[in-house]
Parts: structure tokens; sequence; C-alpha cells
DNA sequence: CAATCTATGCGATCCTGTTCGCACACATGC
DNA sequence: GCATGTGTGCGAACAGGATCGCATAGATTG
């Protein structure tokens, strides 16, 4: 087996903590990540070479594959961290006696806030699943998977407070909020909606959501 | 200005339709495509070479470029015609007096049972929709949007029968119809999904969607 | 026919993500 | 101290998409 294998943020319980490779590492790691970061902001993704990172980070280009399977790999890393901050920002608004409706509404706030300032974090992990057969793609879909989570747990408190039908697929229903949300900001990338449109036509799709679109019998 | 423009298909009012350098083109074109539909079939898009199918099509890699502006278009032209027969497949068969809600999940029937056969097709098209300075995102977005379209205009005969809530965005019910399908298909595409529960969940959404998510007062 | 323009084709080359083989540093076991 | 194993780094090389400059065939003009 090959020495090292980037899946693993290695550390196994042979090794002291203050091993010195280990801890070398670290701090490579942590210097791609900045390089990285600030390379995504500045230029974009596609803009920001790889060799571009690693000279920033002050090593070869060859030598950020010891820390990281591709390229993909360190936007996701960002995606992650922005996710969770959306998370926490969520969480320390949120007040669950709100209506459900409200609280999804706020939850697209925050990412949106966040998501907004950072352009390319959206669109390059859509791309990353569209590599079937890279762990990256994996990651990402993990990912979603959580947000997916997050909505269908909102709208699971829903249903105990009886706001909502109880006969629904609440994870169907998460996860077209979620991908209704991903096509509106994919165009948002392709400048085809401002940023603004984007929000108020993720807005309409949660309107529209749990308005319902049959008619109703007895509400028309 | 440069010769030729691949961005339009040549033919210019000063041409004679015989014009032998024309018909050359076309013919190799025809033979690219050719060659690039049949490679992608067989070793799926990322690993169908340029220059592997500049090979078959017979011709030197750069050749290509000539016809072409980039590998992404060679697949957005099979979208395309896959787009038409899908179309063409759900048209034959619809009748427009059928409930709305039956009309749509036989659009995603015609649509599904194509792209079934064609992994690679729905993934590398959004592929193509994350580089978003490049003009075959757009092609790409505009095909999407002429779903899109359809999905609507289907929706609209339903409102136009009393089927549907009268006050809800169609085109935005539309929107989301489509892009709940595409979230399925990636997951499909990464092996997440069989594809008879890709399908399903397909036809879940639509479900959900007619059905509304808020309780409707007088239903439960 | 000569001069010119245009559509097509080609090989060399570039760029960039990624892999490879090797070297070095540190840690561990004898 | 020496052999061995492991974590890290590097430069060279590879692969594949894209670009460039030049060549050629056919069409057009005079």
């Amino acid at each position: 087996m090959r020495a090292s294998d980037p899946a693993r943020t290695s550390t196994r319980a042979t090794h002291q903590p203050e091993d010195g490779r280990l801890l070398r590492g670290a701090r490579s790691r942590a210097r791609i990540r900045e390089a990285a970061r600030a390379l995504f902001q500045e230029r974009g993704f596609d803009a920001a070479t790889l060799r571009a990172i690693a000279a920033r980070a002050g090593m070869g280009a060859s030598s950020i594959y010891r820390h990281v399977q591709s390229k993909h790999e360190l936007l996701v890393l960002e995606l992650a961290d922005l996710q969770e901050e959306a998370w926490l920002d969520f969480r320390r608004q949120d007040v669950r006696a709100t209506p459900t409706r409200e609280r999804i509404q706020k939850f697209f706030q925050s990412q949106h806030e966040l998501l907004a300032r950072h352009p390319d974090l959206t669109v390059i992990a859509i791309r990353a699943t569209t590599y079937p057969d890279s762990r990256i793609s994996a990651r990402v879909l993990a990912l979603n998977d959580r947000t997916i989570g997050l909505l269908a747990e909102i709208l699971q408190g829903g249903r105990a407070q009886g706001d909502l039908d109880p006969r629904v697929d609440l994870l169907a229903a998460a996860r077209a909020l979620f991908h209704a949300a991903i096509g509106a900001r994919i165009s948002w990338a392709n400048g085809l909606l401002t940023e603004s449109a984007c929000r108020t036509a993720i807005e309409g799709t949660v309107e529209l959501l749990f308005r319902g679109l049959g008619r109703a019998e007895g509400s028309g």
C-alpha cells in the first residue's frame, strides 16, 4: 500500500500527537486552504491555477496532492465550512414556534446571503457532482443531503404542529425545495438572474410548494 | 476578422449552395458528430478523447475546432436531438383532455426513457452549465428553458380546464418540476438511485407539487 | 491566368490537472 | 547506531482540451 492516503486525515493510533511530520503536514494543509480560498475569491475557481495556489502556499504544485485528492476537493472544503456557517446562522435566529413556511424561507435567506458572496461555491460544487466516479462527487452529494435533512427536519416540525398535510413525503419535499433552489442559483451564476431575482425565485418556489398546485376544493 | 467562425453554421449569402468547400465542411461535421455519438455511447463523455473522436472521424484533433467550439458542444448537439425526440414522442401520445397531472407524468416518462439510455447526456449537460462564461452554458440553459416552457404549456392547459389553482405561477411551477427532476437524475447518475427509483422520485415530486404541501383546509 | 479571399485541415504548442519516481525528514524497533 | 516504515516535498512527465500559424483547395474577381 502507498504511504499516505490523503483520504484519511492521518493521525493513526500509533502516532504521538506531536509527531513532527504530522505537525508539518497540518501546517501545510492550513497554508494550502488559505491560499486556495484567497485565490478562488480573487480569480474564481477556474482561473485559480493549482500551480498558483501552490506557489502562494509556498510549495510545489504536486505537493498539494499529498493533502488533497483533487482541486475540486479544495472547493468542497470551503463549501462545507460555508454550509456549517449558514446552519449556525440559521439556528441562531430560528424560532421553532414560527410558521414552517417562514422558517424555511429564513433558512434559504441565510444560505443565500453567504453564497451570494462566493459565486463559485454553488456552481463548482454542482460541477463536481457530474464526475460520477470521483469520490468528490459523493462528498458533495453528502453535503447536499445534510442540507436536505435540515430542511426535512424543519418540515417535520411543521407536521408535528399540524402545519402540514400529514400525508406528504417530507424528504421528497425537502429535496424538491433544495433542487429548485439550486436551479435558480445556476441561472444566477450564469447571469440570467440578478441576485435578488434569484432570491425571489427561491421564495416563490417555497410559496408554491406550500400553497400546492392542485386546486384545493373549498379554497378557490 | 478570422476566416470562419464556428459559431455560425456558415452559408453566407455570397456562397453558392454547391460550394465545394462548404459541402466538404458539412460532410466533416457529419462525420464528427457520428464519431462523437458513437464514442460517447461506447466509453462515456470523459473517456472519449477528442483525439479519438477526431481519429474516428478521419481527421486531426485540431480540425474539429473548425466545426465546434468545444467538446461540450458535441454533447449539447446530441442533447438537443434527444430532447427533440422526447418531445415528439410525448406529443405523439399526448391527449390534451387527460388530467394535467397525468400529462406531466407522461412527459417525464418519455424523457426518462430516452435519457436512461444515454447516461452522460443529463450529467454532462449540467456540467456545461457550470462554466458560466462559456457560450455552451447558455445553449444548455436555453434547451432547459424550452423544456420548462413545454411543461408550463401543459400546466397552462390544465389551468384552462380548471384543473389548477388559478393563482399559481405556472412558470415557477414548471421550473420547480424540472429542477427537481434534474436533482433526481444526478443521484441516479452517481449510483445513489436505481433507474426505476429515479423515475419514482420524479413521479413523487409531481404528485407532491400537485397535491400541495400546505394543509388544505377541508381536505384532511 | 493571376491575385485574392475563404473554408477547411494539420502539426506543433500551450495550459493545466494529475501521476510518478525519487529524495529527505522524522519516528520506531532491534 | 542501523534498518525499516511512514509522512512530506519536489521536479519531471503525462494526458487531454484548446490555440496558433501555416498550408491547401476551392471560389471569385478582373
